[in-house]
DNA sequence: CAAAATGATGTTAGCGCTATCATTGCGCGA
DNA sequence: TCGCGCAATGATAGCGCTAACATCATTTTG
């Protein structure tokens, strides 16, 4: 045959490589040269070592030090359709508690040899979508995303990809693949409980708009309405208003100004993160409102300076560091062979009500 | 020729496909075979248009849709050394400070198809290094660091990889290629400058143990050291405290306390960061010292809820969202074909001593 | 002691895309 | 009318690696 089949000749042998290098970097077939093996010989020095003799693989740990080998694991990937990379589709990591989150996953995984491909899809569905098809054109081994609200296109995509999904940071009968997170609307309703516990009758809800915040401000007026019809004559009542996102201190100050201009006998704002929480006691003390004994105040995340404002806030902790760990744990046990496993699958972390400063918690 | 040197049958006509599908993936060549064209033609309508005809163009996108097509970026990375990702080297991302450049880099890149890379080197020299060997081997077309200061293995392999570098969150005289920050040693100065203004004498610092806090009580002690021999009777002094990494309140509360010990009549603390400055603000008031009469505290960050605690901190703002934006805009300089110039590659952003209610501002 | 099993290494054939060059068709000026 | 330039498209040959199978030398086994 005019032309051998094998039109890339790979000598492996001595008299070295013959390929003019493309690229300028030290290919595998390279360290073979060196090593005097063949190149699948080298590739599994290095990704199987335990099928190599060990003569064999001392050789060629040599033959990379001394080349300055840096393996190409898009060549890799491409080869193996396995990418060792994992999509983190987050709204924000400007935000402690899906930083938390990113950076839990990220050290997990990281010992693991899988690496994070960070997707932020900001706080819109339609953005999700170019997002999700964007991060799946790496072809990633598995995707992390916040929420279970998706988009039919996100859904039909996420699952034509074939890769293990983990949707964190929300609850829902219906997910995709595996899901570890919490209830939000269990957190509204856990959070009203505890107010109208501390004897509070007249709520205001300062809360960001975006779809997570609904839940929780839906839960907690759930709670709210049940309580109206057991005691229908105590003047229990709740009115809601909306911040801009990102939440910041200003939105919580005009949440706040919203919410007592509409309702001047509110007791206690409840917010939907502690950053607006810090707005509306911003708020309250230019006002000279005493908090917590004018105006009860109540967050969300227990951010690193909840616990140290004065008065401390009082929040509802979620432990985004657990939904981390807990997420690589299962990814990793997929990439394992592990099967899925509809209970196992799905996990509710829970959280807990924070009481601190911002909140009388006279007995009712 | 009983063997074709095209191996790989790719007819790009309506008699359709041919090579058995391999990953179960929608390929180009089906879309091309929808379409009625050559893989190359729909290579080119998705990513040169301009190079297409609008009628094909038109029913590639056509097919696309038809098929459900999403892109194989790692074969294409592969082919066309290029991979279109942004590795991002930082200690950590649960920390507000260099989320918010995370943030704004990724932002800035996904508009022009970038992705990124996320790396988490923690605080350790020599994690980075491996940290810095991983990413380089998904062969991204740039790599953003965190700080100047690497070890000689990771500044060779950072070489070697020819691809531009950008190093933020620091100022240095040898960059290796881009470099982005500020000077933390100016910052120390800078402090120490405006405490004394304020009237200060006797100084503690509660540090956290990484390189950069390093170099900020070096700042600090070196203008310090000037006041004392410009005024070597007025008793001018101050001590060092390191607390541990992550900064957290309680380490905060630690340094405080081992500050007061070894320096009880100390007037005023200044901080690595405002996490740290919280705890210091803690201990005090555990101490029944009133802050600033007593105590004054000084934070490093501007963190979000800096100007909310109260008394409201004293601090140091970082524009950490400017050196993404700038980081972004230089690294798609340099894609588009930009030369390097050592005059505009090398950008001092600054800093700004925030005054709050933490420091009394009397004149001196 | 032949046959089968085992361990170590090598060979081959792609993974799905794009750089590059080749080909085709068409309009246009001399 | 002929060729030239240009635009549009196609064919070919890899990018650097690994899955899968092939080979060969030992070792084990009945």
């Amino acid at each position: 045959m005019g032309r051998s089949p094998d039109s890339r000749p790979d000598r492996s042998d001595e008299s070295g490589r013959d390929r003019p290098r493309a690229t300028g970097a030290v290919r595998l077939s390279d360290v073979a040269a060196a090593a005097g093996v063949a190149s699948m010989t080298v590739s599994r020095a290095l990704n199987q070592p335990e099928l190599v003799s060990e003569r064999t693989r001392e050789r060629v740990q040599r033959a990379v030090i001394e080349t300055g080998y840096v393996p190409n694991r898009v060549a890799g990937a491409l080869a193996s359709s396995r990418s060792r990379m994992v999509a983190v589709l987050v709204p924000t990591v400007a935000h402690s508690l899906f930083a938390d989150v990113v950076q839990s996953i990220t050290d997990a995984l990281s010992v693991n040899g899988y690496q994070v491909l960070l997707g932020l899809t900001g706080y819109q569905t339609q953005d999700e979508a170019t997002v999700v098809e964007t991060v799946l054109s790496r072809r990633p081994d598995a995707v992390v995303v916040a929420g279970t609200r998706h988009s039919q296109a996100t859904r039909a995509r996420l699952k034509a990809a074939r890769v293990p999904v983990v949707e964190i940071w929300d609850m829902s009968d219906d997910p995709l693949d595996m899901l570890i997170g919490f209830s939000h609307h269990a957190v509204g309703r856990a959070v009203a409980d505890y107010l109208l516990g501390c004897g509070y009758r007249r709520f205001g809800q300062a809360m960001a708009d975006d779809p997570r915040s609904h839940e929780r401000a839906e839960g907690f007026n759930d709670r709210i309405m049940e309580a109206q019809q057991a005691r229908p004559h105590d003047g229990i009542d709740v009115i809601t208003r909306w911040a801009e996102i990102p939440a910041t201190l200003v939105g919580g100050r005009t949440a706040a100004a919203a919410v007592l201009l509409d309702m001047p006998d509110c007791e206690a704002i409840v917010c939907s993160s502690d950053t607006l929480a810090m707005g509306v006691i911003a708020e309250a003390q230019s006002r000279a409102m005493v908090v917590p004994q004018t105006l009860a105040v109540m967050g969300f995340g227990d951010m690193s300076f909840a616990a140290a404002t004065w008065p401390a806030l009082s929040t509802v902790r979620i432990d985004g560091a657990e939904i981390g760990r807990l997420t690589a744990t299962h990814l990793l046990n997929r990439f394992d062979g592990g099967e899925p496993d509809s209970d196992s699958d799905i996990i509710d972390i829970g959280f807990e009500i924070v009481p601190r400063q911002t909140t009388l918690s006279g007995a009712s």
